[in-house]
DNA sequence: AGCACGCCGACT
DNA sequence: GTCGGCGTGCTC
């Protein structure tokens, strides 16, 4: 009887793929371990086993698997059936979802090798010149990859003349697997055999008498060998003895020593363990007890703790539970709050058993902290990390928080699969019938409107930690001041007052302007021409210290103009400011203030935050600017005053939700503040002070936030009282994504009537020249979502069908943020 | 997604 | 003539 395994490829295809493989195979294989595979004609993936049956396939013949690459599963059952439901839910395939859920280390494809063959005779007046020059290569190098061989013979297309080359039996090729985790390997050194005895290192230290530095290294190890039992790594060595890396090496190559390597692990937490146990005020105690209420319930739970209020305290006392229970524990933040400070925290508490999973760290290390959730280790037992941490294998896990769940990084963009971590942590809790926390101190419309209708539970905290007051909030009209000739640069005359005042009383300045740069836009006044990105329809963006204008969505840069490409008039300005302005204005007003800027310019790199951070909470800095940056989980202990520059861009960004993100960005921001005793102050200047959510924010009125932008949503069908899915066509022609986005716009107007919006242009309608149409799909509250979704995929099928649009790329994203 | 195959215009 | 660009179809 044969064996057959149905495998999932990296890959966005709809269908699973079926392998042969020896009844021994078939034996040891089990769902979620890696297999190498032959794909296509030439190239080997790596698949992951979904099931291993006898029904051989009836149409085809199933390719023989390649190679087994796990004694062991890597992804469990709970994390395919988890896989299973986002392909369903947001319209992808699980090839995808795959892709994206395990570090890429795990994915490893193949590469063509080029080898002599030495068996092989052939004629050598036979080969054309790019042929020579490739066998002559081969003298020299026995083994060539593609790209190499592109270079020797100076073409793009390689393999026509690899193929001749074979043919005429002067190579050969062979597809190459590469295992690209490598444990760390740590490098200690001891004495060489001959040397152990005291004798012999007497007779061996007389000799190297005329070599000092030598024998001071020897010298040395032998103390520290004397002092420790334990084994002594070079580094130490190094150091201790006042050596060179050169001297060590003389002496590994005279074998009087001898060094050997030691697997050890990237993640290691050496910090103490501080403190036992958290005590909670009594508002957090309240807090506490009812999300322990809610989850007797059985209910995904909101905590709506205000800013500063402690909610991280609370999420510590509910981990301590489920740790003493041994199961495991997930923490999601968005990734820009995953500070070191937080980290810090928890470490305190928790010591070994956490570990952090984020895209800054490196490959290596992800794999790591995979391997040691995969075993529920109990130095895995608690996750901190970003999106994609809810993708590693628990298999056990007790309670998820998902932190500041308002946050949009939550949904992931592009690619697919376009999921939103925060709803699908909900999925896998349920899965694990695992407790599920949301925090915030602003929560999204979505998950408030839940627990209005009563599908999630709710917890409140109403005070701040210490009982210290929210900031005093004042509104600050610059129309009016800029009218009046009033404004110095972008700053009032009200913020420059309590700049001033606040830096007097040696307090801290927070300014937040929600864009980077110099200023966006390089405009000519004479003629109104802005430079434009040839490849996307954006105007470049003015970098200052680069001088350079950029495009930020291809990359695409030009040197910074002196004169108007148009006109050629000397007359250009720029128009918009970001932070690197506001930090050029704020040296020239407070010159004798300290001056840092945080935004993704200057944060690039794991420890990019840290440095800024480190260098503001020790009061290095007076004032620090930065983007959306500084308004997560950032405690800083001497702010008195924060100023937001301008509100309006947030408000006016064209967007449903503009409005609930102004909200949330603004209070945020604003609580930063004053989180200790002093009451804090908040500037924030606008245009449009008497605009509802500026009023909304300065009064803390959560409550009728929430009702007027519901109101507002119901009234336009718009999350979250309906669903929507926006369904993006791309394609570099012009006209032919016009036809095409026409033609799927009114098939589905055939079915879906009225609730079809679009097809539409973004706000930039061509990114890298691939031109973009939006068709936008509200699904109401009564109608089924998973009919809804197979209407779309049949109409994309008749879609597919029509041969003029195959090149279209259609693009889903359901519940687009 | 990748990759081969095949057709067609642009050059050595 | 050959090279590479792009459209098309297929992958167990």
């Amino acid at each position: 009887m044969p064996h057959f395994i149905n495998v999932i490829l990296p890959i966005p295809l709809e269908k699973l793929f079926t392998y042969s493989v020896s009844q021994e195979e078939a034996l040891f294989l089990e769902p979620g371990m890696r297999v190498a595979v032959p794909f296509g004609k030439s190239k080997v993936y790596t698949a992951l086993v979904y099931e291993v049956h006898q029904a051989p396939p009836e149409v085809y013949e199933a390719k023989e698997t390649h190679q087994i690459l796990d004694e062991k599963p890597i992804v469990n059952h709970i994390q395919l059936k988890i896989w299973e439901w986002m392909a369903q839910y947001y319209m992808c395939t699980v090839g995808e979802v795959f892709r994206s859920a395990v570090p890429s280390v795990f994915l490893l494809e193949s590469e063509t090798l080029i080898l002599r063959n030495d068996k092989g005779f052939f004629d050598e007046e036979d080969l054309k010149d790019d042929e020579f020059l490739v066998v002559e290569a081969l003298q020299h190098q026995s083994v060539l990859k593609v790209h190499e061989v592109a270079s020797i013979i100076e073409r793009k297309n390689v393999m026509p003349v690899l193929q001749r080359l074979l043919q005429k039996g002067a190579i050969s090729l062979k597809e190459e697997i590469y295992e690209q985790y490598k444990p760390k390997l740590v490098r200690y050194v001891k004495l060489g055999k001959e040397y152990q005895s005291e004798q012999q290192l007497e007779i061996l230290l007389e000799t190297l008498s005329r070599a000092p530095k030598q024998s001071q290294v020897i010298l040395t190890l032998f103390q520290l060998q004397a002092v420790t039992k334990k084994p002594i790594k070079v580094n130490e060595l190094e150091v201790e003895s006042g050596g060179s890396k050169a001297i060590i090496k003389t002496l590994i190559d005279k074998g009087i020593l001898e060094e050997y390597f030691i697997q050890t692990d990237r993640i290691n937490y050496s910090g103490n363990v501080e403190s036992p146990s958290v005590v909670l005020n009594e508002h957090q105690e309240k807090g506490f007890k009812d999300i322990q209420r809610s989850f007797s319930e059985g209910k995904v739970t909101l905590l709506h703790g205000v800013t500063s209020s402690g909610k991280t305290e609370v999420y510590i006392k509910l981990i301590e539970e489920v740790i003493e229970s041994k199961k495991q524990v997930l923490y999601l933040l968005p990734e820009i709050a995953l500070t070191t400070q937080l980290i810090g925290r928890l470490q305190n508490y928790f010591g070994k058993k956490v570990s952090v999973y984020h895209s800054k760290y490196n490959i290596q290390e992800r794999v790591e902290v995979w391997n040691n959730v995969l075993e529920n280790k109990t130095k895995a037992q608690i996750i901190i990390g970003a999106r994609s941490s809810m993708l590693l294998p628990f298999s056990n896990l007790g309670l998820v928080i998902v932190d500041e769940e308002h946050e949009a990084s939550f949904k992931q963009y592009d690619p697919a699969p376009r999921y939103h971590a925060r709803d699908t942590a909900i999925v896998l809790a349920h899965m694990h019938q695992s407790n599920i926390v949301l925090g915030s101190a602003t929560p999204s419309l979505e998950s408030f409107y839940n627990v209005k209708i009563g599908k999630y539970g709710y917890a409140e905290i109403k005070r701040r930690y210490g009982d210290v007051l929210l900031p005093d909030m004042e509104l600050v009209d610059i129309k009016e001041q800029t009218r009046k000739k009033r404004m110095k640069g972008h700053f009032s005359e009200r913020l420059l007052e309590e700049i001033t005042n606040t830096l007097e009383e040696n307090k801290q300045v927070i300014l937040f302007q929600n864009r980077r740069g110099y200023a966006p836009i390089l405009e000519c006044t004479t003629c109104g021409h802005s430079p434009q990105c040839p490849n996307c329809d954006v105007s470049l963006t003015y970098h200052q210290h680069r001088k350079q204008l950029r495009c930020h969505y291809c990359g695409h840069h030009i040197a910074l103009q002196v004169s108007c490409l148009a006109c050629g008039s000397a007359t250009l300005d720029t128009k918009g400011f970001g932070t690197e302005q506001i930090e050029e204005e704020l040296n020239k007003l407070f010159p004798d203030a300290k001056i840092g800027r945080m935004d993704s310019d200057t944060t690039r790199g794991k420890h990019g935050y840290e440095k800024i951070i480190t260098a503001f909470e020790q009061q290095e800095l007076d004032i620090l600017v930065g983007t959306q940056m500084l308004t997560k989980g950032l405690d800083f202990r001497n702010v008195d005053l924060v100023g937001i520059m301008n509100a309006d861009t947030l408000l006016n960004f064209p967007d449903f939700r503009a409005h609930e993100r102004s909200f949330q960005l603004l209070t945020q921001v604003a609580g930063r503040a004053g989180r200790t005793q002093k009451r804090g102050k908040v500037l924030i200047q606008s245009y449009n002070p008497y605009h509802q959510i500026l009023k909304q924010v300065t009064t803390s009125d959560f409550e009728t936030m929430f009702k007027e932008q519901l109101y507002e949503r119901e009234l336009y069908k718009y999350p979250p009282i309906n669903r929507i899915i926006k369904i993006t066509l791309k394609d570099k022609d012009y006209n032919k994504l016009n036809n095409a986005s026409e033609w799927f716009a009114k098939s589905l107007r055939s079915i879906f009537r009225n609730n079809v919006l679009g097809p539409e242009y973004p706000p930039v309608a061509r990114i890298r020249n691939q031109y973009l149409k939006n068709i936008i799909i509200k699904i109401p509250k009564e109608t089924s979502v998973v009919k809804t979704k197979n209407s779309i995929k049949r109409v994309e099928k008749s879609f597919n069908a029509i041969s003029q649009y195959k090149s279209v790329r259609i693009i889903y994203n359901v519940d687009y943020i």
